[in-house]
DNA sequence: TTAGGGTTAG
């Protein structure tokens, strides 16, 4: 394709805009590399693909250097087909064509990818190339996929791995990430330098896992060995902090920050944000927004997607909106993370139809966007709504459905009274779906048993459980006793609330209640003694609304 | 090639 063939004809929008067509005399290998490289971080399919084509006909695509940006391009814009085409036209001798291909998945997010390929490696080299380990490893902690991380764990041990820096500190992210700190630990003592990407990753693993001393007191050893903790030790520890239900040491550590000179970023504003979400500390959360906007820092997708939930917790539509706007206005709006939690907001403040279009608008949606808008129905009732919109993800992609998505729809189930489909789905869930019942599916189907007055069936699946029943499930019970009038099992259930919730009145006053229906008054009088006796007071439930 | 932030539950 010769670039004086274009001159002076009129051409298309995206050709007008092609670089190469107009600077033909910087062709060189570096401008290639940079226009990829540009194109990969706008994620600009259409322009690698003239790129591409281009690459192709003056001979430059099988060069290694330039197909591996092109995988990395392809894996950025999405499109796997194509980086494993480009991966598959480098001459196979050359090793380093795997990284090319494992690093631009695992660095894309496509994990799984990037494991099989690795093992695909695995068969076709006798020696693997060590530079790949990382970006395994990587994907194993995204994935929590615990399983392979020890296989390549294997594989490190019988290459001879371990003493490689990248290596250890990925190996010691992925056991952390997996919830095994213990093993990550082991991994970090065992390094002769450690670095501070080591330190940082074994610092993380102890905060996410609320070892808070340990986390503490290893940034005091780094400082000993001379290594200074960085942005990414602090915000190690305030993120760790947050997630973990610590938040006032959370910000303890983050107005440390400014102390010893470090300059908080966006991530640890954000991870303050999200730790005041997490503990409904909201008017914090907003507080701590505003903080950050007056420092001039620009919020991400990340912090809008942490402070929705604050707005749908005290179902603050105004609030909410006004996030969504600034959402819009800083181009984030449409990342599924932001769009998901807009959706539950909408829905969690009664503005169903709003979240709806918001949810039909969407063409990427993942497991958190369809259980949103199936609670959204259920908690509404609209029950048709969310049975037909779980068939529909069911049809779309099954592997989504999760234990939530069952929950939404058992919710939807009780709440219209539909016995027969709420007992085949939890029966589908676990058979079809593997999924194994939590102490919420249980409250849930003792809640529909119940409500449709066939006590003996829930007692029975009670009886069943495989773990202790929580205040969730005698409560259901108790509630259906009240409703169909049956003693003997309301003081089962009653007894048990008492034992979980011995401060609790409201149980006590549910069996008087019953006792009072069927003129039992010996027994009402004999609850309001003990009652009176152990001090147990009803407190007064609160509600509020907002005023417009 | 390795280390830090996000959305759904009764």
């Amino acid at each position: 394709m010769s670039m004086r063939r274009f001159k002076g004809q009129v051409l298309p929008a995206a050709r007008q805009n092609n670089p190469i067509i107009h600077r033909p005399f910087q062709s060189t290998p570096d401008y290639y590399t940079k226009l990829i490289e540009t194109y990969a971080r706008d994620r600009e399919l259409h322009p690698a693909r003239l790129l591409h084509a281009h690459l192709i006909t003056i001979g430059s695509a099988r060069s290694t250097h330039l197909a591996s940006k092109l995988i990395a391009l392809y894996a950025a814009c999405g499109q796997i087909a194509h980086a494993r085409k480009v991966f598959d036209k480098i001459p196979q001798t050359n090793i380093r064509r795997w990284f090319a291909l494992i690093g631009a998945y695992a660095r894309c997010g496509f994990y799984q990818q990037a494991i099989d390929v690795f093992w695909e490696m695995q068969r076709k080299v006798s020696r693997p190339n060590k530079i790949v380990i990382p970006s395994v490893l990587k994907a194993c902690g995204h994935l929590s996929d615990l399983k392979t991380g020890k296989k390549i764990h294997a594989v490190v041990l019988r290459f001879s791995f371990e003493f490689d820096a990248f290596v250890s500190s990925a190996l010691i992210d992925m056991y952390s990430k997996n919830g095994r700190v213990e093993k990550a630990q082991q991994v970090f003592d065992m390094m002769v330098e450690k670095d501070l990407v080591a330190l940082n990753a074994m610092v993380s693993g102890f905060a996410q896992h609320g070892l808070a001393r340990e986390a503490l007191r290893l940034v005091e050893k780094m400082q000993l060995l001379g290594l200074k903790p960085n942005l990414i030790t602090w915000n190690s520890l305030v993120s760790g902090f947050s997630q973990k239900g610590d938040e006032a040491l959370a910000y303890r550590i983050f107005n440390l920050m400014w102390v010893n000179g470090i300059e908080p970023d966006v991530v640890s504003w954000t991870s303050v944000i999200s730790g005041f979400v997490h503990n409904f500390q909201n008017n914090k959360a907003f507080h701590t927004f505003k903080q950050m906007l007056s420092h001039g820092l620009c919020p991400t997708s990340n912090t809008i997607s942490s402070l929705l939930p604050a707005c749908a917790a005290v179902t603050d539509v105004k609030r909410g909106k006004e996030i969504h706007a600034y959402a819009l206005a800083i181009g984030v709006e449409e990342d599924v993370y932001v769009r998901s939690a807009l959706v539950d907001m909408y829905a969690k403040c009664g503005f169903i139809y709003d979240a709806k279009a918001l949810f039909c608008k969407m063409s990427q949606k993942n497991t958190v966007t369809w259980n949103s808008m199936i609670f959204g129905y259920a908690n509404h009732g609209y029950c048709n709504e969310a049975i037909e919109l779980f068939n529909q993800m069911k049809m779309e992609d099954d592997k989504k459905l999760d234990y939530l998505t069952f929950m939404a729809v058992l919710t939807a189930c009780c709440h219209a009274g539909m016995i027969e489909l709420g007992e085949s789905l939890f029966y589908l869930m676990q058979e079809r779906h593997g999924i194994v019942p939590r102490l919420e599916h249980y409250a849930c189907m003792v809640d529909l048993l119940g409500r449709a007055g066939k006590l003996t069936e829930a007692y029975d699946m009670i009886k069943a459980m495989p773990m202790e029943p929580d205040l969730f499930v005698w409560g259901a019970l108790l509630g259906a006793c009240r409703n169909y009038g049956n003693i003997d099992l309301a003081e089962v259930a009653a007894k048990h609330l008492s034992e979980l919730e011995p401060e609790s009145a409201g149980n006590n006053l549910l069996l008087s209640s019953l006792y009072a229906d069927s003129g039992s008054w010996g027994n009402v009088a004999r609850l309001k003694k003990m009652m009176m006796k152990n001090k147990l007071r009803k407190l007064p439930g609160r509600s509020w609304m907002e005023a417009a």
